[in-house]
DNA sequence: CAATATCTGAGAAACGATTATCGTTTCTCC
DNA sequence: GGAGAAACGATAATCGTTTCTCAGATATTG
């Protein structure tokens, strides 16, 4: 087997993903190619301590990660896959839910729902 | 000590708190009441169970839990305190984000920052 | 008050996610 | 090609969270 490019296998398949990826996640999509957990959550941690990748927390159950050259976006939750989708666009007025003497820097939206995959089947 | 009245104790600190609360959050609320934390996760479970409850995850860390008589509404996570204020109000143009095909049946908006106390501390 | 069912706190156990360890393989550089 | 560094996959160890177990306390019913 071929090494030291597995962390680049791990990289690529996320870059392609259409949305942040669960360290298992990522490795069920590996099956096939002999790359380790141990190994994904290597390229993981390196990612982000080169600042390539961003942990994403908030989608029900554990961290997903995406690369950081993404423009800002949010996510679309499948209630039924539970895959995270990105979604490019934002929303307004949420300057004006900041209650007095807090300090916002950021923001997180998530959709929840049912994907367009799932809601055709059933 | 009191006994029976012990989940009571429990589902009333989160109904006085100002925000979504884990298990483990709540049980330090409750130190000097002598309830245990299996009793507090027994007062979370069966809360959920009868509805009163309701478990709101994407707040970092674990699972929280709020009334469910709250109107929509949602959340400030102070990323100092790690504290989850609740926000009343909510944001327009979510439709718009949603892709083709797919079906929004809900939505979650959290606001990241510091809280009124933490910024004047420090 | 007695019999029975329920509730309780403490700690053990189970669980999933992540990290550390190990011997081996591959890469880099000369 | 060879030496040393780095990366690899498998699996064990760790960590925080949640559930289970158990003996005793409390409430309920009559």
């Amino acid at each position: 087997m071929q090494r030291a490019k597995q962390q680049l296998i791990v990289l690529r398949a996320l870059v392609e993903a259409d949305g942040p990826l669960s360290a298992r996640e990522l490795w069920s999509r590996l099956s096939g190619t002999g790359v380790g957990l141990a190994t994904v959550y290597r390229a993981l941690q390196r990612g982000v301590e080169e600042g390539r990748l961003e942990p994403v927390e908030g989608l029900g159950g554990g961290v997903r990660y995406e690369p950081k050259d993404r423009e800002h976006h949010h996510h679309f939750l499948c209630s039924t896959c539970n895959h995270a989708f990105d979604l490019f666009g934002c929303v307004e007025g949420l300057e004006s839910l900041v209650p007095d003497g807090f300090k916002m820097t950021g923001h997180e939206v998530v959709l929840l729902g049912t994907c367009d995959a799932c809601a055709h089947e059933a």
